[in-house]
Parts: C-alpha cells; sequence; structure tokens
DNA sequence: TATGATTGGTCAACATAGCTGACATAATTG
DNA sequence: CAATTATGTCAGCTATGTTGACCAATCATA
C-alpha cells in the first residue's frame, strides 16, 4: 500500500501531547499504562469503525432486500424489545427528529411491520408493538446479529466479554450512561 | 416507560432456538455459556449502537461547524493516518464507490485539507496527505475521540482493554479481519 | 509498438435518512 | 378555561450513499 510514499510508517507521530503527555510512549517494558499509547487508542478507533460497519453489514443487506434501511430496523429493533413502548420513548432512545421518525414509522405501519393501539391511561399516546410479520422480521435480523456476537463471545470468552462490555459502557455519554443503568440495570457495568 | 404496556417486560422471549438452543438459558447458577444467553447478545448490540453514536458524536459536531461531515472525518483520518495513500487505497478502506468518496475528497482538496501529489512509481496514482490546515483539523478530531478511549480505558484498566479488543476483533468479516491483520500487524489480536 | 488493463476523474440521476420550522389536533393537567 | 403534552403532517433542505456511463492518462505486456 504505496509503502515507498509513507513518510513516517504506520506509527502515527504524537502530534498532540495533550492526550499521551503523562502517559509512558515507550513500547518497551511492562508499563501499567501500556494500553493508554496513541496507537492503542487509534486501535480503537479503527476497530470501532470497522466491527460496527461489518456489524450491521448483513443485516442491511437483508433489510434492503425487503425496501427497508437501517432506519427501519432501529425501530423494529426497539419496539421489539419493548412492546407497547409510545413514540415519545422511541424518539428518547434513538435521538432523532420527530419527522425522521414519522416518516420511517409510517411506512412500516403501512406496510404491516408494525401496529398502534392507543394509550389507555393516556389517550393521546399511540403505543407501538410489532406485528406478526415484524416478529418474524425483527427475529430474522436479530438473529443475524446474535449469531455474530455469538461468535464472538465462544471464541473470545467470558473474560473478553466482560472487557468488552466495561469499555464499551465507558465510550457511552454519560447521560446515556445514566438513562441505560435505569431502563437496563444488567445493561451496565 | 409505559411499563403497564409492556407484555414481556424487558427480557426478550426467545422466539428462535437458532441461537441460543444449544446454551442453557437458565439465568442462575454458574454456567460456562452464561454470557451466551440471548440477552447478553442483545446487550452486546445494544452497546454497539448507543456507544458508537457517542464515540462519533462530539467530531460530527466539530466538523458541522466546518460545514464537514462523517465522510470527511473518514478520508482525514484515513489519510492522517497513513500519508502518501493512493485513493484506491482509501476506497479499498472505506468501501463506498469512487463517486461518492471523489465528492467528499475534492471538497477537501478545494478547501485546503488535502493536497495531492503524483505518484513517482506509477505516474497514474494521485497520492493523498494533510495539508498543514488538515493535520490541523486531523488533530483536533482524533484527540477529541483519543480522550474518549483514554477515559474509558483507564477507567477499565488493562485486561477490559484486551477483552475489548479481542471481541470487536471477532466481530469483523473474516475479510476485513484478514486485510487489517496484514496492514496492521499489531492490530488483531 | 499496439493492445488491453489500471488509475483516476467526471457526469447525470437517484434513494435514504438525517435536519429545521411551522402548524394542527386531541387529550391531559393545573 | 388555559397551558402543556403527545402525536402527526407539511414543505424544503443537506449529507452521503448508490448505479451506470464515459473519458484520459498511464502502465504492462504480447
Amino acid at each position: 500500500m504505496s509503502p515507498e510514499n509513507t513518510p513516517t510508517g504506520n506509527v502515527p507521530r504524537v502530534k498532540s501531547a495533550s492526550i499521551s503527555g503523562s502517559v509512558p510512549q515507550s513500547s518497551s517494558g511492562p508499563l501499567k499504562g501500556l494500553y493508554l499509547r496513541k496507537q492503542d487508542l487509534r486501535r480503537g478507533i479503527e476497530l470501532m469503525f470497522f466491527a460496527y460497519r461489518d456489524f450491521t453489514g448483513e443485516a442491511d443487506q437483508m433489510l434492503s432486500n425487503l425496501g427497508l434501511g437501517r432506519a427501519h430496523h432501529r425501530v423494529i429493533y426497539f419496539v421489539g424489545r419493548q412492546p407497547g413502548m409510545s413514540v415519545s420513548d422511541l424518539l428518547a432512545i434513538l435521538k432523532i427528529t420527530k419527522q425522521s421518525l414519522s416518516r420511517v414509522l409510517s411506512h412500516l405501519i403501512n406496510t404491516g411491520y408494525i401496529q398502534q393501539t392507543q394509550g389507555a391511561r393516556d389517550k393521546r399516546q399511540r403505543l407501538l408493538s410489532l406485528t406478526k410479520k415484524g416478529e418474524a422480521l425483527e427475529a430474522k435480523l436479530t438473529d443475524l446479529q446474535c449469531r455474530r456476537f455469538a461468535a464472538a463471545y465462544s471464541a473470545r470468552g467470558g473474560a473478553a466479554v466482560d472487557g468488552f462490555v466495561k469499555v464499551l459502557s465507558s465510550l457511552l455519554d454519560d447521560e446515556i450512561r445514566a438513562d441505560l443503568r435505569q431502563q437496563y440495570p444488567d445493561h451496565i457495568d
């Protein structure tokens, strides 16, 4: 890959001391903060990019065969996770605008993947749930992604899974982390 | 969150036995494959979604103030990582079409973030590198994301980082995994 | 040297999925 | 009754992906 024109080689120059200034940059010796070298942090950035893309790739393919996109998937996934949730619940999870959700949601309702029922306590609410058709699709999509996770988890074992969950949790915004902790107590930490 | 209308509660029904069929689903007892329960796999799916969004959020904000998007960021990041790379190198990494890249890349060239030089060995190639302006932006953006990783890594320690990297690596498509292993040998495993 | 393959750029046209801002309706709450 | 909330809808914009066609320069090779 054009190695003859790569002045700095594969190890990025440390241009800014703001991250690594207080951390030893030596690549030898059993240092305590070895995993905080700039190259380790960049590895994290890159693995997140590639892993997220691959993790969504198979489902994206299946969806596009049905004329749906990733936005539809998110709605189907979270409604399947918590049947009876309201539109504003969904908006709070997805953090997109009402209009963006509305476009996707009405399509899923029109094509029979999702149904609405009026809220009993609050009649303004439209409580969302999957139809049989929606449940079938949700199961197929979630299976695809669960298979990938099951393979990765079994290949690496429980200790690695534990570290994976811990680090991902710590990558979250504090606010989101608090929300998740409240909604799904066994999700974080 | 509308608990009165959540027939199945927070633990998803196991509708399909295809993932979990061979794995004990009991939630008690020190089982070996405890981290392969459906709820654990779903936790992985959800953490990937939330963590990826938060991980990119700060940089997205900074970029939008400059009239740039995430696509521009990817180009700046990877060119900064490997100065002198060719356009086809970049296409292979990003896995988008020539047209999608072209739009973003020409904008970055026109606005002075990226410069091209003719390849010495192969004069057809346009070797890409960051200008001073581009380097400054890359440093600011990468710092933002590195800060987040450094905080997560130090909060959780080296063993967790190790598990995080292992699991992310195993989530990759085999093909991408082989590519990464070849290009960046200390990235995987 | 002539031919075919590669590298890169460009054009038109389109789809998805995000955004803003304004506005309407119905229901709840104070 | 008035204010707020939950939801839906409209027009229009932007960013980023897609396809397919085509062209020019360059390289590799028969």
